[in-house]
DNA sequence: CGATAGCTTGATGTACATCAAGGGATGTGG
DNA sequence: CCACATCCCTTGATGTACATCAAGCTATCG
């Protein structure tokens, strides 16, 4: 190698070291996450944690709008900049990516999220609280599933991030109605937990059945 | 002009025209709009009318996720096919567009979509029944306001082309309690109608404030 | 070891749903 | 033209799912 190729080599080497230290960054639970510089909105992907987007309203009024795991592009062109945070539910580390070379990724996350949303208001417009906690326990299960742990006989483990409070800003509901619904649902049988942060789903049919609101045996 | 001009010109017209007259249809009130065909999801713009998306639970809840006025993009790319249906509120008219040629269009609208679901959310899930009658009212007169007609003042006149049974299933209320808040504001002198179809915003900042859930004089 | 934060569970309150009855508009058939 | 029905809106009485208030419990941490 001559010693101009190892120049250049060092130059980029260096160059991509820039970019990346520039473009990942971590953030640790419950630190506000910024989704604009300058007035313009930015985009990343979530390598590692759990990141919700909310809503304040007056008072002490918040409104969780949704909430993700690792692999979700999250964009300030997708929310309302003068109104809408984006915060780390537990330590988390996000790439950013251009919005120019990343147009049709970017496109594609607004799309899930927009149904996700739909979901979401159906949960939040017809719902029961029973209902509003058993879709979201199938949700994060989806997200948050410990693969190939506890998943024989289809139960399914997985990490409850958000705390009961967090829970109730998402749902709709309150910290207590969250805790009493869980507590319903333990001693159901339908899940299991010993903490409140591990949950385990022991019938997740139950759940499946319980969360689309079925009338219980007519 | 040249000949040769004159012919593509004619070409393109005619060919606008079988397009347009293809492409074009219209749909009574209370009528279901397709959003797929043969599987595959189709797109197109509202030109005359008033459309609701739309999702049914179990029993008897359903949920309207958002009300659409003219020149709203709407795609069946954007909902979950399986979940999601579209009606007519009143007699209205659509154009197809092709979902190639218009993917700008199509992704633009999926954020605007977007932005207005999480605003949705919030009011779904942190608003008291006054503040999301309050806060529709708003929005409708955004959408559906008659210029120039009667803004003098700054009041706003608007047809609410959705019965108090369809304002409800969009505000996660029922008929009555929607029935109950108009009346309030008709009473306080912030509304005012006499059939309930045809409503004027006497007090816009009184509106407003209502709205964003200010506690009342503190 | 006291302090703080989150969870749980019980007692009580309340915003909205449900049930109910009546009225005005529009439509339809005799 | 007039019953008569239907649909939607309005308003009142009552019921209830969830919020609020309250107290104790457990775990973590300086």
């Amino acid at each position: 190698m001559s010693s101009r190729d190892e120049a250049s080599l060092a130059q980029v080497l260096t160059s991509f070291r820039q970019v990346s230290e520039a473009r990942s960054r971590s953030f640790s639970a419950q630190t506000g996450i910024p989704l604009a510089r300058l007035g313009a909105p930015i985009t990343f992907r979530l390598s590692r944690g759990c990141v919700a987007l909310y809503r304040d309203l007056s008072d002490e009024r918040r409104q969780i709008l949704d909430v993700f795991g690792p692999g979700w592009v999250i964009s300030g062109e997708h929310v309302d900049l003068h109104a809408c945070r984006a915060m780390a539910i537990c330590e988390s580390r996000v790439e950013e990516i251009e919005t120019e070379q990343n147009a049709e990724v970017i496109n594609e996350a607004a799309r899930r999220m927009l149904k996700r949303a739909q979901a979401h208001g159906l949960l939040l417009g017809r719902k029961t609280a029973a209902e509003r906690v058993a879709s979201t326990l199938l949700d994060l299960a989806g997200q948050f599933a410990r693969h190939g742990y506890g998943r024989n006989s289809g139960q399914i483990t997985f990490l409850l991030h958000l705390s009961h409070y967090e829970l109730a800003d998402w749902l709709g509901l309150t910290q207590e109605t969250v805790s009493r619904c869980l507590s319903r649902l333990k001693r159901d049988r339908v899940i299991g937990f010993n903490q409140p942060e591990l949950i385990t789903i022991r019938d997740p049919q139950a759940l499946r059945t319980l969360a689309t609101g079925a009338t219980p045996a007519a």
